[in-house]
DNA sequence: GTTAGGG
DNA sequence: CCCTAAC
């Protein structure tokens, strides 16, 4: 059978992209006999976008706020129900069970606070299933790649070289401060391999 | 400590 | 995005 392989989890903010594909196998599955999973039953949903960008030069951040799209973990999507108790990690977790039902405390503004997510613990009542940090995983939520930051990038490999993504990122702490140079290089390999030639 | 590659 | 290996 077809098994979605996939990298098993991802928390889009500003677009869908793996988890696309999975939420329409998702549908299909619910088509034909299943239920709608709890995990994209319900979602509040607040899809806010920080500018990354937009706080020091406002140059341009109107191309972003186009989120709304539904938390599913797939592997609880597909009728693995997960369990309801997930172990708080400490900030990493390495060797933990990320392929199972492990869970890692979301660093809320330790180092982060890219979109201010709202990871915080509403008053919500038990009734209510906080289905938005994602269950399976809880990696660092993807980043809006803004077009000032796709730029920026170009210009940092162009001045500096390739390669050079520490200081790339030291020479615009404003729009990379969010990202990492592992992130820059990821990026780098993204927009190359979409490109492919041209 | 960083970078490159794979998942 | 995260992890691992190599430089």
């Amino acid at each position: 059978m077809p098994i979605v392989k996939s990298f098993a989890c991802s928390v889009v903010v500003g677009e869908s992209t793996e988890r696309d594909i999975l939420a329409k196998l998702m549908q299909d599955a619910s088509a034909s006999h299943l239920p709608i999973p709890p995990e994209a039953a319900d979602n509040p949903n607040d899809a806010n976008e920080a500018d990354v960008a937009g706080r020091t030069n406002g140059a341009d951040h109107a191309q972003q706020g186009t989120a709304g799209h539904q938390t599913v973990s797939i592997e609880g999507a597909q009728g693995v129900q997960l369990p309801e108790e997930y172990v708080p990690a400490t900030n990493k977790r390495n060797l933990m069970e990320k392929h199972a039902n492990a869970y890692t405390y979301e660093w809320d503004g330790l180092g982060d606070s890219d979109d201010g997510r709202p990871v915080g613990k509403r008053q919500l009542p038990p009734f209510e299933r906080k289905s938005h940090p994602s269950p399976a995983c809880a990696h660092k939520i993807r980043k809006k790649w803004s077009e000032i930051e796709e730029k920026t990038l170009l210009e940092g490999v162009e001045k500096y070289g390739k390669g050079n993504w520490k200081d790339i990122k030291m020479a615009y702490p404003d729009v990379f401060q969010e990202r990492s140079t592992i992130d820059l290089k990821d990026k780098f390999r993204n927009m190359e391999r979409y490109h492919e030639s041209a």
